[in-house]
DNA sequence: TCCTCGATCAATGCATCCAATCAGTACTGT
DNA sequence: ACAGTACTGATTGGATGCATTGATCGAGGA
């Protein structure tokens, strides 16, 4: 049987929230409503927190509560650059150490994300999006990398959301998916690295247009 | 004043003595004694094992008892390939970006390198040599990147240890500098990342090298 | 009006206690 | 000799009490 401590259970249910954008960045905390909520004491409570900091979803500020995590521009840029030397990293080991099962299960995934774009379902194709990316990571080959590529994604997800309101982006994300999926099947190493990698820089530079509109647009209202 | 809460402090003389070398792979680290040796209850010691094992220091095997991490052959090649590929990230980043004063300073460290490779010295060798990266992760403008890969550095450093052991290595090791310097200095960005990732990369392959020969030496012992 | 001082209270760190659990071991019967 | 079992002690998760700290905010003064 399965033996879940308390404090994993809240952490996860915690990250999960916060992954989901049930809470949103800045949020605060509060640690008694917690308790409250999940029916144990502060012990299980802390310890999840804390966890949850290391892995970068919350911030805790000392003697003023605990939020989540809100990046600035400046810090989300950081994470997105090294998200994409990630990628490319991940696109080019699996170019050259994919198999046969796994391949297939790429092109399972590519045709689900072609599925959901033709619908139109930005759900849908978030999840495909997802799994097309997880194949990608376990397909490397790199244990430590797949779990730092998920880690990482973790944390740059609920900014992620804002991404679906870029005009196209669901089009121009599935051919991007094509080129990459192209490149390691072909076992073209240097192509998958670079397809993988612009395909998350091309976000920051459409998530930084966003937010500088956004800031333009909002910036009259005060 | 800085008040420096016990497990903070349990937790960083912990994590500089297993980084050191005070405490070996695969040594235990026994709660009551570590309590005793602090000088403060559980709860402190508790949180800062926690913090050690998320940042991969120690592994904490459920009711056995928390070791000091003993990575496999395997998990450590892992680790060193994604070592490889930010440090390549940081030295290309660094040939864009770096600023006059950094590269003054990174030069000084290589100076440093140099004095202590002609001394034979290897102690000094590797604190000039973290001296240098550290430059390195400093100037490449990306701090989340900076972070990760002190982070990283770290979780490996225990093994690297026996890289000293290699003949010749800290000669090799200063011209594979000279090399990154020299990219970074003239703005060769490729030529700066492959340096870069090369400079890991090459010391996975010796230490690889190194552990199959010590176990072919051992494996008569038993 | 703005600043300073002080009171208040939430947040925090730590100690300690309790109970559940599991690894390892000694024991038992076949 | 061996398989199965019961026991024991260490380890751990969790709860709670207590003292300390520092953020916040209002009163009083410049």
């Amino acid at each position: 049987m399965a033996r879940v401590p308390e404090s994993q259970r809240v952490r996860d249910a915690l990250e999960n929230a916060i992954v989901d954008g049930r809470y949103r960045p800045g949020e605060r905390l509060d640690p008694s409503q917690l308790e409250q909520q999940f029916g144990c004491s502060r012990t299980p409570i802390r310890e999840a927190l804390q966890a949850l900091e290391r892995s970068g979803l919350v911030s805790i500020r000392p003697k003023q509560g605990t939020y989540v995590t809100e990046l600035s521009l400046a810090e989300l840029a950081d994470r997105f650059e090294v998200m994409a030397e990630l990628e490319g990293m991940a696109a080019r080991l699996c170019a050259r150490r994919i198999d046969r099962g796994q391949l297939e299960e790429l092109h399972h995934a590519l045709q689900e994300c072609q599925l959901y774009e033709q619908k139109g379902d930005s759900d849908g194709y978030y999840y495909a999006n997802a799994w097309f990316h997880g194949v990608i990571y376990d397909a490397c080959g790199n244990e430590y990398l797949r779990q730092q590529a998920h880690s990482l994604r973790r944390v740059l997800q609920p900014y992620r959301r804002l991404q679906l309101r870029v005009p196209d982006r669901m089009r121009r994300s599935l051919a991007e998916h094509r080129v990459i999926a192209e490149a390691i099947e072909t076992g073209e190493t240097e192509a998958a690295e670079n397809a993988g990698r612009d395909h998350v820089l091309v976000q920051v530079k459409e998530f930084s247009q966003l937010v500088r509109t956004w800031r333009e647009v909002t910036a009259g209202n005060r």
